[in-house]
DNA sequence: CATGAATGAGGTTTCATTCAT
DNA sequence: TATGAATGAAACCTCATTCAT
């Protein structure tokens, strides 16, 4: 009960996650958010300066850890935490953080050596598991863009982040031959379109390794190179 | 829909639209709609039950309207009005309803003797003019389901009239040798939400038939049967 | 319960007034006022826009309402009405409007053609009469300065009035030999200041009679010319 | 007055006086205050009950240092020392304290052997040089009254003690016949009151001197006995 | 039907005060 | 004694909704 304490607004974001997932903005009330947070309704201005920003926060820090991830995994295949960068992660091979960087699995090596499509399948993967672990955010997400009010800039960057990162795979890809896309910046747009879509409007039914294995396949065999059988060949 | 001044209800759903576009629903006051529209407060009450009611369907009637004209225009070519009245098309092949349907222009006929990949770009092409035609209505749709209130059942029910028709088209192409899609239900999600990401968060650069063409290069390739059909070849 | 009542905003200002002289601004609740007021707590806001608008007009109008009865009084000896302006009065004598201008009350002529300390004299007779009809008003100016938050310069502006107004006055009995001042300016800020005190210091004992006649005592003696007996000769 | 360490609470007085007589009251917070005075919130509270207390403390500390010295100085020379515990004074005479009493400097006697009119300058001088001493503190009398919340007793007493110094001297000079007043008690209030507006409304330009000869000379003049003391002729 | 003044429940936010450290 | 995170009552204000005109 004296230094602002990180836990503390752990209980927060998390309680408000879940209540901005289950109701729109308007009808969450910020007694609700204390109350399920178990601090009382001022304790939620020491963390945060008004309810925008808790909500800002919420959905930014999101939505940046999964960028933040996908970059490490493909970039360097260091570590697989998120944002907030804790010690680095013994294995350097491509890593399905699902558990939130707690107990990492070690994965078939996939980043910087993979072909291209593999690489494709890993950023797929990615993103349909964090969907799948965030089911909160992704609905929070929703409508996310209405309300991106104070740092629109900072969303703008992550959102260009991660375009940039496929479109930079797709290209590696297409440089090497292996795969056919004359515009990979619009490619780049459609796969979070496909994940999102299918996470929110998708029956209950719907599998995560199938959800995945579906825009794979779309993806693989949509930019396959005309003359096919050469995987991955220098 | 049969109200008192047909007139003024278009005037307050037309200002409405544009300003919970701009905005999120929770910003959006009553006050500046009704000033936007040029009537009195008191005048929304007469069309409309509450503040939710009029943004349900505002969004439900653009919505409805686009699931309704893909229908009519793949299914028997009926008319393409949609929930806000507008005339019966004379037309009966595929339509591209570019221009609101003001001076329907007919079209070379796709719906029923048409090549499945014809069938699903006409699908695309007109998902992909819908938004640029409705900008407005995408923005808005952004937020769905968070808000769709009242009659949420009438939403999931034009969700899956449209998702049920576009696996339609593929279930067909698939039974004739055409295309090759274990899962047509969940590419029927994937094609919505990656006009949705085109749409929304690409950069203004994209043009309408850019878009289109990308997503209907990635599904006719990624769909296509696995041995025949050499068309990409160069 | 159609048009903005003029009355109803009466309604408002006096029970806010009684509020803001029997407490200090920041204890007094707008639920009080509006309570007390007869009307609903947002109803408030239809006359005024803040808590600060409603305290800084109820002060400006009733200090405002002295200054411009006080000129009116002196400038043209026409009708004795405030700020508002209403109906021309027939008498043109000075005029002590006590009764907040219903039935008024002729006095003896003083206004133009009066020697100069029988202009203080009105001046001093109009200052504490308003003070005794006021008590409220003035309490509540005895906070003014800290709050004149929004348009201080109208405060200013008011207050410069009645000095230069007093100064005026007292400049013209220089003139004329009459009086003898070196700073009337200094003296024009004295006279207020005498009449504050004694309406929030003084034990409830003073009458206003004596209150008046004790402050235009020191003022004719205080500044009589040096060589008295001509009175007011060119 | 012994609390744990007297040079903490004179940092806080001091910054809280800066504050109150910036702003009103509801717009001081404890936060600034602390802040400025360099301590923690927390802090506050060992030296001041509450907010109000902190409030009247400061404001009655200041008046009652005025008042205070006034006596001392009129009454037999004592010590001029304030509520804030300065020390005794050495010189016995009557003092113009104006240099916040550091080094002291004797003055022409005036106190007990010199003519009423005399002292009457010694009071208004006083005053006079007090306020500009601590233009803070008279910013901050300004709203006293409203806010003397807790022993409002003490507040009154003291102004009553000021008032019947005031009132005594005149009375004095009347028994010698050398002043004329038939009602002491209402020029004693006035007094303060000349000085009050001089301070808070005259424009910057007035100088203390200015301020001084103009109050001590409507008083001598107007209280002048009626008919000896040719002492004004040219 | 149309109006817009009035309503008042309930929202977000503030801030004096407490208390474990 | 000093701290400042935590508290929560209560303040100001909003705005969807009503209804007399």
């Amino acid at each position: 009960m004296q230094v602002p304490n990180e836990q503390k607004r752990r209980h927060i974001t998390s309680a408000a996650a879940k209540m901005f997932a289950a109701r729109p903005y308007h009808k969450v009330r910020l007694d609700d958010i204390a109350a399920a947070a178990g601090v009382a309704k001022g304790t939620l201005y020491v963390y945060f300066d008004s309810k925008e920003d808790l909500y800002f926060t919420l959905t930014f820090e999101g939505f940046a850890q999964l960028v933040d991830r996908l970059n490490a995994q493909l970039e360097g295949g260091a570590n697989g935490e998120g944002v907030t960068g804790r010690r680095p992660q013994a294995g350097n091979g491509f890593v399905h953080s699902r558990r939130l960087a707690s107990a990492p699995r070690v994965r078939p090596a996939c980043a910087l050596g993979c072909s291209s499509s593999a690489q494709l399948e890993c950023i797929v993967h990615e993103l349909v598991a964090y969907a799948y672990q965030h089911p909160h955010l992704y609905e929070l997400l929703r409508t996310v863009g209405a309300a991106k009010v104070r740092s629109k800039g900072a969303w703008d960057a992550k959102c260009r982040q991660l375009t940039e990162l496929i479109e930079r795979t797709i290209r590696a890809g297409v440089a090497a031959g292996e795969l056919s896309d004359p515009r990979p910046e619009l490619t780049a747009l459609c796969i979070p379109g496909m994940v999102r879509s299918l996470m929110l409007f998708g029956t209950k039914g719907i599998t995560e390794k199938a959800a995945s294995a579906q825009i794979v396949k779309l993806l693989t065999r949509g930019l396959a190179a005309d003359r096919p059988a050469r995987k991955a060949a220098s």
